[in-house]
DNA sequence: GTCCGTGCAAAAGCTTTGCAGCCTT
DNA sequence: AAGGCTGCAAAGCTTTTGCACGGAC
């Protein structure tokens, strides 16, 4: 639990670039595990050690975000647009949210508590459209 | 990833009794392990799946809520009333906010997406009081 | 030539689970 | 008496790490 901010020289490798990309591609929050399915067909030696390593890199550059969702397992994303969650209970799917609803909450929370706020998350918790449908069915 | 409504009939237990008092009785956000220690004075042959098993009934009672901070570990709380979490990222501090400040976020949501909101949580990251004095003297 | 990144495998940590016996109802 | 609850220990899973080798600079 610490701010570190290593100055190590980065190097150029293949499987961070194109963990990148797939981050950036896509929009379902990918697990570390799923990940490495998507990258294993290009790298076929890949190693879920690289993958969480680069993981770790890109966070600290600040270009990926780990999502704790409730599950045993985190998730991730690369979008660097502010955004809210939905978190479906029932499938633990991971719906992003565009519209930005409250810009100054941080400043508000700073100002009101004895606390600097760098960053802050908003995750709403229910049931998916796809869910709902399942369960009316049934039921 | 399942509402699992398991209708097993309940019985009384002192260590999930005693459980529940100890984490309404704090402020603290503690741990699994951290609850296991504070109960182990009391109940001298306590195991750490006990502790587990009575978080996830206090859980699905709705009585107890867990808090995914970003560490590696769980952290726990009874609080009932809406709050929420200031997250100190240097020293992993959870600290309450109590004032609430968004009523109606909830049906927002609900309005604008095609999900059945049942419950959210807005968490601020940054750093706490206690860790930017010592920062300050540090450097 | 450095030394960072990778693959592989082992280790680490938190959490879950099988089982036999105890305790609540 | 029935069956949930416990303690104990083993297993499970995600994530981390040590090491030697290959690749980027």
């Amino acid at each position: 639990m610490q701010k570190s901010v290593s100055s190590k020289p980065l190097r150029r490798s293949r499987q961070r670039e194109r963990l990148l990309d797939i981050l950036r591609g896509t929009s379902t929050h990918p697990t570390a595990g799923c990940l490495y399915d998507m990258l294993k067909p290009e790298f076929p030696n890949l190693s879920l050690g690289t993958v969480y390593r680069n993981l770790a890199v890109l966070i600290e550059k600040g270009l990926v975000k780990k999502i704790d969702s409730g599950s045993t397992f985190d998730r991730f994303e690369a979008k660097t647009t502010p955004h809210y969650h939905l978190i479906c209970r029932e499938c633990g799917t991971i719906i992003d949210f565009e519209k930005r609803m409250f810009p100054e909450i941080e400043t508000i929370i700073s100002n009101e508590a004895d606390f600097t706020v760098e960053g802050h998350r908003i995750d709403f918790f229910g049931t998916c459209s796809g869910c709902r449908g399942r369960n009316r069915n049934n039921s």
